[in-house]
DNA sequence: TGTACATCAGTGAACGCGCGTTCACTGATGTAC
DNA sequence: TGTACATCAGTGAACGCGCGTTCACTGATGTAC
């Protein structure tokens, strides 16, 4: 049964990746391993040839996930003139093809009370991968001084990801639609 | 070992309360029935003399919650001069006592991805409460049309959940610091 | 008010289940000559 | 290049554990007369 160098590379990059999307559609806690190793094609028994617990994946789906959102926003900005960073970056986040696609939406969004509670390996990886999103959107905002460029970034990144958050909670889409909205308005001006 | 009408409904509450606790310092899925009967003094066995599943302590436990913070915010601003009740709401809600505080913090921070994966009752208690949260927010902002009003609430609350959110995220007590009084700055502005 | 009985809050053991983790085993791949 | 052996990815059963829920039992409270 044993396989090859590349085919166990591609095995472990499908168990993140399936982990991953798992974790952000049921939570950390509510996906088992079975779950998402079942989702890659394999049973939940060779788990631990690839990783030495639950918790090393979550690392790497957390990171994963967020380097995703970071290449998602970075491709949005590159797509768009100069000046527009900022828009693109806000209209790609606040969008009803985010607020609807968990699965491959951001982590902080699914994970926030999971991610907070989580180990100190866990919640090192999301703090770096927070500061990375905001010095993307500091870096889209040229015109202040870069200290209160990144201030306002935290700002901005504070009230994506709480819209969304928000949207997600709420049990009515219209609402939902018009909070990402409005959202977006104030983001943009 | 019968109790009295007013013990029972004492237990109960205990038990809600307790309830709500657990569930936003540790998550819902991660707190056993054992470990909120057990704050609230009784063996796990009693649980379903006062609630038919754990999903309906989940519910009460959120409106609890929810309803705490509504009358906390709506305090901060009897406390406080006319024109000044968004201040007195951002401060209170953005402050760094609410940071250190989830046992008795914004459920909305703790439990957000699950709440919004939770239950249709679940779901509409959390729409129910944050909708109360916003048109108390609008309601402090009385210089414009409240159809505006209520659009600057949603988007205004979106902030505060969102940079508390971040701010327990992240795994720098400076860091969290700077992005509540950045968040606080922008608001009140 | 006093008595007799029904009610039911709380206990603690038991249930079936799914979890994370371990392990003996299989057989294709990688390595050494 | 070919052969012989070591390695190890993947399987599926098993582990101990804690979960939500159920249940027989206890004895104080509530109710009916």
């Amino acid at each position: 049964m044993r396989k090859s160098r590349l085919e166990t590379a591609e095995t472990r990059q499908r168990i993140v990746e399936a982990a991953s999307s798992k974790f952000r559609l049921q939570g950390i806690g509510s996906t088992g391993l079975a779950d998402f190793m079942g989702e890659a094609g394999l049973t939940h028994g060779g788990f631990y040839k690839h990783f030495s617990s639950k918790d090393q994946v979550v690392q790497e789906s957390v990171a994963l996930a967020a380097d995703a959102l970071q290449e998602t926003l970075e491709s949005a900005v590159a797509c768009t003139p100069a000046n527009r960073g900022v828009k693109a970056i806000v209209d790609r986040y606040l969008s009803p093809e985010h607020l609807e696609n968990v699965v491959d939406g951001c982590p902080f969004v699914a994970l926030s009370g999971e991610l907070a509670r989580g180990t100190e390996e866990v919640r090192q990886i999301t703090t770096h991968s927070l500061v990375d999103l905001a010095e993307l959107i500091a870096s889209q905002l040229p015109d202040m001084p870069s200290a209160a460029a990144r201030k306002k970034a935290w700002v901005m990144l504070s009230t994506m990801i709480g819209a969304m958050s928000v949207a997600r909670m709420v049990n009515d889409e219209a609402l939902s639609a018009s909070i990402l909205r409005e959202a977006r308005k104030s983001l943009i001006s």
